[in-house]
DNA sequence: AATTGTTTTAAACACGCGTTTAACTGTCGT
DNA sequence: ACGACAGTTAAACGCGTGTTTAAAACAATT
């Protein structure tokens, strides 16, 4: 091959902020292939057809979001409660990026909303891990004769009250003023407030009563370098 | 007029939910008028193009939800406890429904996740409303000291764990197994669940370790009746 | 019964879509 | 030098889309 994958990728990272922002019947080859620079035909040649470039696109766009903000490996002894705010810290960096969420995260969400043949392996490779591992924080931090399916339900908790501000952004946006979001909403003092809640669901930290000595920006996140 | 809104009834009874099933890219106006039994031509003669009959089928799936599922209006007596408890419970049951979740609610999603004109309505008519409902709850259940943002944030909390059942059940349902989903995740479980933790979280009940000995479905919801 | 205005109809329109074709370009092995 | 082949190109194809049209059907009023 003389130039084979280049126009394949260029491809493909072009389809992908262009399947997250207008998903797959709102995206037009055509548009793609502008994008890209790269004929029409092009997608077909390498593709086959639209949907399995946009199966290709999701996939990708997994790929990289696991790399941008990967799960650290942490020391055996680190506290649970420490654990738990950095996974919670990182989920939520995945969902909404620096600013807004990125394209890799959207392109995701819509496979979550309306799940194509992408949608089952997104899980098996990428969430089921992700969930098993918070899983395996929560039976440090709850009692061992708690069942599973409570464990289960917890975890759900957790990754809902994140999930949230990806999923319904533009209602929180509208609910609440601009400068209230730029003041309050951070990941960081979203993470914190999310963990400090969900500790003390647990019983692991004192419940809300005392969180006004300690509001969440007093306690900075741990620092950890996701690069 | 003759028979003037009939046609336009069924036209927005068929676009409802094809749009919810379809998105609005993926619904076909040919598909909504062979559904409602209606020439092609009535949806430009009524709603003028495809987008203003969008914005309306939108517009009665709110309010057609709001009255399947309306909130109740609660004696001055009632602890904010069970409050909570119901509104959890109608907030699921908007959610998910008797089984699935309703075309009306997939189709406010779709509007939630991906903005048209009609969704600063949607907020400002619908959802406004039900979180300064919350918010009232809460105000009876933390501390006054706490500020507004801080009772935000965790009605936030609230609502997330419950519209995380709705915006990501392919992967709940990917997730456990169907036996487990039968027998744990019913809307009652699920709301008693939600509220009990939330409850922890604010001190007004025990912690987790506690739960054990009363398992979410051991103190059923308060019957209240819809209808 | 004739007239008016509203609703419904079948057919057509213009356009954009995903996909295909067939010719062309460049690169390599022989 | 030349044939074989991967890669690229412009143009076209067939189809389905939202929308429009002009006539027919209907109901109400005069």
């Amino acid at each position: 091959m003389v130039n084979s994958d280049n126009a394949k990728i260029r491809l493909l990272d072009a389809a992908g902020p262009e399947f997250a922002a207008k998903g797959f019947e709102g995206a037009t080859v055509r548009e793609i292939c502008l994008r890209a620079e790269v004929n029409v035909a092009a997608v077909n040649y390498y593709f086959g057809d639209k949907e399995r470039l946009y199966v290709a696109a999701v996939k990708r766009a997994r790929a990289l979001r696991e790399e941008q903000v990967p799960m650290p490996l942490w020391a055996e002894t680190l506290p649970a409660e420490d654990k738990l705010r950095q996974f919670i810290t990182i989920l939520l960096s995945r969902m909404m990026g620096v600013q807004a969420a990125p394209w890799q995260t959207r392109l995701m969400m819509r496979e979550i909303q309306h799940p194509t043949a992408a949608c089952r392996e997104l899980v098996r490779d990428y969430m089921r891990p992700d969930f098993e591992l918070l899983l395996g924080i929560l039976d440090e931090l709850v009692p061992a004769e708690i069942p599973r399916y409570r464990r289960e339900q917890i975890g759900f908790s957790i990754v809902g009250q994140c999930f949230f501000y990806l999923a319904a952004d533009s209602v929180v946006s509208l609910l609440i003023p601009a400068e209230e979001l730029a003041t309050h909403y951070q990941i960081d003092q979203l993470a914190e407030h999310i963990q400090q809640l969900s500790l003390a669901a647990l019983g692991a930290v004192p419940p809300l009563d005392g969180m006004l000595l300690s509001p969440p920006t007093a306690r900075p996140t741990n620092s950890w370098n996701p690069s």
